[in-house]
This record gives C-alpha cells, sequence and structure tokens, in this order.
RNA sequence: CGGAGUGUGGCUCAGCUUGGUAGAGCGCUACGUUCGGGACGUAGAGGCCGCAGGUUCGAAUCCUGUCACUCCGACCA
C-alpha cells in the first residue's frame, strides 16, 4: 500500500506523446507559468536561474572577445523600422504597435522592438564619424516581442529574453571575421556549457534573416528527430549601414560605408536543453548551467543526527565550491528524490542512519541513475569530478543520438524513406534553386534546408530533386 | 490566419443531454503516526461555475454574443 501510486501524477512518456512531455517537464519543474497574455510566460525562479547561468557563462565569453554591453529602447519609431526594405518586409506581419500615450494618439506610432538593427544603427548614423570611432562591438541582454500566432513556452513565445550583439567594422574582412567568431563562440557555449551537440553552417537565400547577406546557424537535433535552431550570427554587408547612412571618414580622408554583423541566442536554449537531455522522470541539467547541481536529501531524517550530518555535508560539499542545497522538508525520501530527478539536479547525496553507521554517503546521478558509495570524507572533493562527468557523458550520449540521426539521400524516394524511419538530419545535394528548395519540403513532409555544408565532398553531381547541376550539398531536417 | 477543442476552488476534472442554487481526487492548513523510490489517519480552509446579455418562478446546465487558452496546420529565434 505504501507504493500505491495510484494517484500520483506521472508526465508524459516521450514516445507517447512529445509534445506533451514537453509541456508537462516545464510545469512539473516549475520552469515557468502561462501568464493572462498569450505567448507570454511568467518565469519562475527554476527557469530563470537557468536564463542566469546561461547569460553569466555567455557574457563572460562575449567580453572575452571584447564585446561591450549597452542598452537601447524597447520603442522603435515607425519611420526608423522602414529604412531597410528586407528588413521591415520580414518583421512587419509580427510587431506590436504602441498608438497612445496616456489618452492621446501619438503622431507617430511605435513598435515594440522584433529586434534592435534600426535602433543601432540609427544611434551611429549620428555618432560615428571617424576611422577612430571604429569598430562597435556591442551586445544588449533584453527582450524583443514578436507578435507570433502559434506559441509555445520556451520554443516561440512573443515577447522572450535574448542577446542581441551589433557590431559596425571598417572593413568586410573584419566584419565578417566578427560574424565567424561568434559563431564560434556560440557553438563552444552550446557543446561544453550545455552538452549539446550541434550541426552548423551557413543558411540558404530563403533561410537568411531579414536583411542580411549571410547567415551563419547553429542546430541542435532534437530527442524527436526535430532540429532547433539554437543561434545564429548574420553578416549584413554594408546594404543595412548604408539605409541609416552610417559614414565615416577615413584615414585618406576619404568618407566610406561600415560593414555589420549581428548575432542572437534566446531563452529558446532552455528549450533545446529540455529536449535534448531531458527523459521520462522530467529535466536532466548538465551541471555547467544547473543552478543547483546537488542535492542533500536526508533519509529517516526525524532519527537522532541524521539531519545534522546531512548539514554537516552540505557545508562540506558547498565549501568545495559546489552549488548544492538540502531537502529537509517533511516529505517522504521516495517523493523528494522523485522532486530531485523532475527538477533535473545533476546529483543527489542520500544520507540516512544505515549511512551513518557506515560512514558513508550514496550518490545518484540524475542522467544514468546510477548509484555510486562514496566514504563521508571523500564525497565533497569527488563530487567535483562526478559533475564533470556527467557532464561529458550528457554530450556523449547526445552526439551519439545525433551521429546516429544523420544520413545522406541521392534520390528523392531514399529521402522521403529516410525521413519515414530514422527523423533527424540527411544531407542531400542541391542545384540552389529556391523552387527545388520548397518542394523538397513540401515532398518530405516539411523537411527544409537547414544549413549549408561547405567543407566536405559532394554526394553525387546533381540536384536531389530536378537533376540539374548540383551547387551546394545541404543538412535536410524538420524543425521547430 | 484556417481546422479542432476547452473554460467549474491552487491543479486535474465530474456535473450540463433531461434547469431546482456545486462535487471528487490531488494540493493547502493543524495535530498525530510515518520515513532507503512520489506514506497514512483525523479535523479544517477554499468556488458569485471565463465575461455580458437573454429565456425562465428559478441557469454551471438552455439561447445569443464576446473574450481567453490549448492542440494541429501555414509563418517565424
Amino acid at each position: 500500500m505504501a507504493n500505491d501510486k495510484k494517484f500520483v501524477k506521472a508526465i508524459t512518456s516521450r514516445e507517447e506523446d512529445f509534445a506533451q512531455w514537453y509541456t508537462d517537464v516545464v510545469r512539473e519543474a516549475e520552469l515557468c507559468d502561462y501568464s493572462s497574455v498569450k505567448g507570454c510566460l511568467n518565469y519562475l525562479p527554476n527557469g530563470y536561474a537557468i536564463w542566469e547561468n546561461i547569460r553569466a557563462d555567455l557574457d563572460k565569453r562575449f567580453k572575452e572577445t571584447g564585446v561591450e554591453n549597452v542598452y537601447l529602447p524597447m520603442l522603435i519609431p515607425e519611420n526608423l523600422l522602414q529604412k531597410e526594405a528586407d528588413h521591415v518586409e520580414g518583421f512587419a506581419p509580427e510587431v506590436a504597435w504602441v498608438t497612445h500615450g496616456g489618452m492621446e494618439r501619438l503622431q507617430e506610432r511605435f513598435c515594440i522592438r522584433p529586434t534592435s538593427e534600426t535602433l543601432f544603427c540609427e544611434l551611429w548614423s549620428r555618432t560615428v564619424q571617424s576611422y577612430r570611432d571604429l569598430p562597435k562591438v556591442w551586445n544588449q541582454w533584453n527582450s524583443v516581442l514578436r507578435w507570433e500566432k502559434t506559441t509555445r513556452p520556451f520554443l516561440r513565445s512573443r515577447e522572450f529574453l535574448w542577446q542581441e550583439g551589433h557590431t559596425i567594422h571598417a572593413t568586410y574582412e573584419e566584419a565578417e571575421e566578427r560574424t565567424l567568431l561568434m559563431w564560434r563562440v556560440y557553438r563552444d557555449f552550446i557543446s561544453e556549457s550545455l552538452a549539446i551537440p550541434y550541426v552548423a553552417g551557413r543558411k540558404t537565400e530563403s533561410e537568411k534573416f531579414a536583411g542580411a547577406q549571410d547567415t551563419y546557424t547553429v542546430e541542435a537535433l532534437m530527442h524527436d528527430g526535430k532540429a532547433l535552431q539554437s543561434a545564429t550570427s548574420h553578416f549584413f554587408g554594408k546594404a543595412f549601414p548604408d539605409a541609416f547612412d552610417i559614414k565615416y571618414l577615413d584615414k585618406d580622408n576619404e568618407l566610406k560605408s561600415v560593414y555589420e554583423t549581428s548575432w542572437g541566442l534566446s531563452t529558446r536554449i532552455i528549450g533545446a536543453i529540455i529536449m535534448v537531455h531531458g527523459d521520462d522522470s522530467g529535466l536532466v541539467l548538465p551541471p555547467r548551467i544547473a543552478p543547483k547541481q546537488v542535492r542533500v536529501i536526508p533519509v529517516a531524517q526525524h532519527k537522532e543526527g541524521v539531519l545534522e550530518k546531512a548539514e554537516e555535508l552540505l557545508a562540506a560539499v558547498q565549501a568545495a565550491g559546489i552549488r548544492a542545497d538540502i531537502d529537509d522538508s517533511e516529505k517522504s525520501p521516495g517523493w523528494k528524490f522523485s522532486e530531485q530527478e523532475m527538477l533535473g539536479i545533476p546529483a543527489r547525496i542520500e544520507i540516512g542512519p544505515k549511512d551513518i553507521e557506515k560512514k558513508q554517503v550514496v550518490v545518484v546521478r540524475r542522467d544514468t541513475r546510477e548509484k555510486i558509495v562514496f566514504s563521508m570524507e571523500e564525497v565533497a572533493e569527488k563530487l567535483g569530478d562526478l559533475l564533470e562527468t556527467i557532464q561529458k557523458d550528457m554530450y556523449d550520449r547526445a552526439k551519439a543520438f545525433l551521429d546516429s540521426h544523420i544520413d545522406e539521400a541521392v534520390t528523392m524516394d531514399e529521402m522521403k524513406e529516410k525521413f519515414k524511419e530514422n527523423r533527424g538530419f540527411i544531407k542531400a545535394m542541391w542545384c540552389g534553386d529556391e523552387k527545388c528548395e520548397d518542394e523538397i519540403k513540401t515532398e518530405t513532409g516539411g523537411a527544409g534546408s537547414r544549413c549549408l555544408i561547405e567543407d566536405e565532398d559532394a554526394i553525387s553531381d546533381t540536384c536531389i530533386y530536378c537533376g540539374k547541376k548540383a551547387k551546394y550539398k545541404v543538412f535536410w531536417g524538420k524543425s521547430y
């Protein structure tokens, strides 16, 4: 009777209904709460703490490359947004407008920023005059608003948190270098800190960011076989800055154009962490960004000395530089185990009367559920290594999953068949014609071009769809 | 924006077909017993049934309108 789980609410399994599993995890791990405004989230402590850690880690990496942080307004006058044609066209359908100030209708309406290229450019057009003012390598941590029709927590919300980096440079080469550098920073961050493997490359013409000359993407593979664009770095060339008339006087006394980049990573990445690492018991967080890395769970804590010993252990673990807490609530141990697993805390320490007697503790890994017995003295010092092992194993498992979901195809029939049996990425040749790209997406039931593959040998000479001469090798996949 | 669905204590839902003034489980509070994989007992607190009209002696229930949310598509970080 003690283990009768009839009334305990379990989350939906991943195999049964992946979308429902995702929603269950988000809710049960208390990452966020649906607000009264569609598509806007209440970030709860568990979810926001993950974002804070992502932010701290990434911000450090940015600053190591010379990035400076700034903050620009949330409102953009309509005329500014209109300045770059492709950009307006790209964002117009999904911007929200502020039309009134108090009771009075505004002469010119403001849009709530969907992104801030225009504000940065307007600022630089007034302030950049000399080659001595270059480059500008700026970033801001903020939120943006896009009036999405369909929303899902973290993956697609109307307001979302992100960072948007914007830079201008004197030369084409320098700007391009920066674009590639930030792309590198994202890839390192995502694989090293989040334990998420990826495929990466340049976007096709149709998949590029509105107004960009080149867009470089980092694509992660979710457990259901769908891709998630996890970070992007854009090279704008000088079209955008020229539209805003950003000009500087060079050493040779000539007025010259600047070259621009922008790059961003959003709270969407939290969705990737959930869908890459999570399992049927809930969230599994990579130790490096987990708000709490270890939880101490006393067993039979009412018994003489248990709680004291547990507190002692917690202090020792914290002293070793590990983010740890203790669950000394009145709940049963079983409940606490499940809770710790749901929250994705990478490891727990169980300590009860039997352990104290034997001067040991039981450490349980979240990712594998493996139980390891440590002596009381060594646990604090060995935990750090264990967390690193967990981090590495999580990456390796995800990498093995990704590798086993990458395949290639030469004919459409082969491609369609492979998308049916083994979702993920399929490599195939493409002529470069947007029509073929569209048709491939339609025929495969939604597998679009994810990115170009530019460092590998061709599979064949002809486009998989039309049979004409192939220009590109491409990763195709269904995506979020 | 198309298709489908749902709005009833904090949560999940029953009640609606056939109108009579609101229920269950979980959670919450207090006390007691428990404690190595989501414990149990007893006693409590908590809801003008999404909103606005209408029909009726009487509406959670029937009618009209409206708003919101969820899921599936098309569009997007």
